[in-house]
RNA sequence: GGCGGCAUAGCCAAGUGGUAAGGCAUGGGUCUGCAAAACCCUGAUCACCGGUUCAAAUCCGGUUGCCGCCUCCA
């Protein structure tokens, strides 16, 4: 059964089947770059970047492309703020997402466009709109003519004169109907500028999507994501300029993830109610505020506060510690043969059933469900007095190939070596028990906790891992 | 005013017609020299009212509460 795939276009589930088989074009609009992201930026990256991989591992060949918005209002304002220009700025907060997003385990794209180095291809495509009577210059400006596009609203599901109504649309003295929207803005003055045939100025915010998806993705692309905010206006203006330009569908499927909450409310830079990803990942593993986020379906909102945090990562610590344990069993395990079949029949159910929550619309918190289930079930066999070698590595094998799909790290960012005091406090503990002196191996045991050091007598042996 | 979402155990969270997955927390137990890890047991009739149905958390109608988009916003 193909994958089912929510579609804001349709509002229904639908089976996904891409354009061309085997391939998948997928655009994510990318961030304004003027500021670090707040874990609600950080939610597209990572849903999306799972959609991706996923993708990617039922065999799709995934072309995915994610813009980053230099040049806009904000950072104009920023850059006046800090007393800095604007190329500046961005390259700073594009260094800035990167790490971020990087050490929340999203992988590049395989383009990552700029508006500033997409002048040409943005002022060629308002230049068509407007010889195909779809767009008009004003006084140095030029807007998309709205209603002059038949589909307008299709995304978001309003008509165009539901839409009129709206009391908070306002009327600029240069835009010939309220509805309309900018595609070129000139410049002020003293405001970075690039040359047009209107004039000196900038493109409008929903031009370079359509714009930069067109060149590298093509007229047509499968799959268009973004957070759920962003669905009117900006995916719906782009579709009425793409499709008024082409003539032809702009996305298939149109994917939006839900906020990330903080009381109850949407976490946004203008609330000014919002966490940094920059400043949480020095205080907590970046892959728990992943692992956070996937444990919640993509369309539903979350609310975040640091105690929700904390029991993620307790969660998540019961699946690296089953992981750890079958690793350190792995050695103590003979080539047997009993009941492996049992087993394996039984490791190879798991993994339907996270294929199965996964095809469902990328249910992640699903998935997530199978991994602990798949953990339990590792525990279990762990009780066994004689374990399989084979048995131990499809476990293993099974914990990395869907941690990876979710793009997920099993080991915790460590801490290779012991130095030798640790090194030798540990031998003289072993030492100390086999003489069955509990005393003093007890005493060792709390002067390593002291020093971070957490021991774990197993009937293979004594481990250590730091707390 | 238009469009949409949500309401499930102490908390988080799946489920959308056949008598409620999973995680965290709590309490009890097993294992252990003692711990740790692990395992077992422990909890909800799904906001409220009415309807459809042999059967509803799940469909329909209504009520209440919360949130979002319609304005820059992931």
């Amino acid at each position: 059964m193909a994958i089912q795939l929510y579609n804001t276009l349709t509002r229904k589930k639908e089976p996904f089947i891409p354009l061309e088989e085997g391939k998948v074009k997928m655009y994510v609009c990318g961030p304004t770059v003027y500021n670090y992201i707040h874990i609600g930026n950080a939610r597209p990256p990572i849903v999306f970047d799972t959609v991706r991989n996923y993708l990617t591992y039922r065999g799709y060949d995934v072309h995915y492309v994610s813009n980053f918005t230099d040049v806009d209002d904000k950072l104009i304002r920023t850059a006046k703020e800090l007393g800095e220009e604007v190329p500046q700025i961005a390259e700073r907060f594009i260094d800035a997402y990167f790490e971020d997003v990087t050490a929340l385990g999203c992988k590049r794209a395989d383009v990552h466009p700029r508006v500033t180095e997409s002048m040409d291809i943005i002022i060629e495509f308002i230049q068509t709109l407007i010889d195909k009577g779809y767009a008009y210059e004003s006084e140095g400006d030029v807007y998309f003519h709205t209603r002059k596009f038949d589909g307008y609203g299709k995304l978001s599901h309003q008509s165009i004169d539901e839409l009129r109504v709206g009391a908070r649309i306002a009327i600029g003295e240069k835009k010939q109907d309220a509805l309309d929207f900018v595609l070129w803005k000139s410049a002020k003055e003293g405001e970075i500028k690039w040359d047009s045939p209107w004039g000196q100025g900038r493109p409008g915010w929903h031009i370079e999507c359509s714009a930069m998806a067109k060149k590298y993705l093509g007229d047509t692309i499968d799959i268009h994501a973004g957070g759920q905010d962003l669905s009117f206006p900006h995916h719906e203006n782009e579709i009425a300029q793409s499709e008024a330009l082409t003539g032809k569908t702009f996305a298939r499927y149109w994917m939006h993830n839900g906020y990330i909450n903080i009381d109850n409310e949407k976490m946004s830079k203008s609330l000014g109610n919002f966490v940094l990803v920059h400043d949480i990942i020095k205080k907590h593993d970046p892959q728990v505020l992943r692992f956070f986020m996937l444990s919640v379906h993509y369309r539903n909102p979350i609310n975040y506060n640091d105690e929700l945090l904390e029991n993620t990562r307790v969660g998540l610590e019961r699946i690296r510690t089953s992981y750890e344990n079958l690793k350190h069993r792995k050695q103590a395990s003979a080539e047997l043969t009993d009941h492996n079949e049992e087993w394996l029949q039984k490791i190879s159910q798991h993994h339907e059933e996270f294929i199965n929550a996964m095809d469902d619309d990328f249910n992640t918190a699903n998935a997530i469900s199978v991994l602990f289930e798949l953990s339990k079930l590792a525990n279990y066999y762990l009780m066994e007095k004689n374990t399989s070698a084979a048995v131990i590595e499809a476990f293993l094998k099974e914990f990395e190939d869907l941690f990876s799909v979710l793009g997920l790290s099993l080991e915790k960012e460590q801490e290779e070596l012991l130095d030798e005091e640790i090194e030798q406090l540990l031998e003289q503990r072993i030492q100390a028990r086999k003489d069955r002196n509990f005393q003093l191996a007890d005493d060792i045991r709390d002067k390593l906790k002291e020093m971070n050091i957490i021991l774990e007598d197993t009937a293979q042996g004594t481990r250590w891992k730091r707390g």
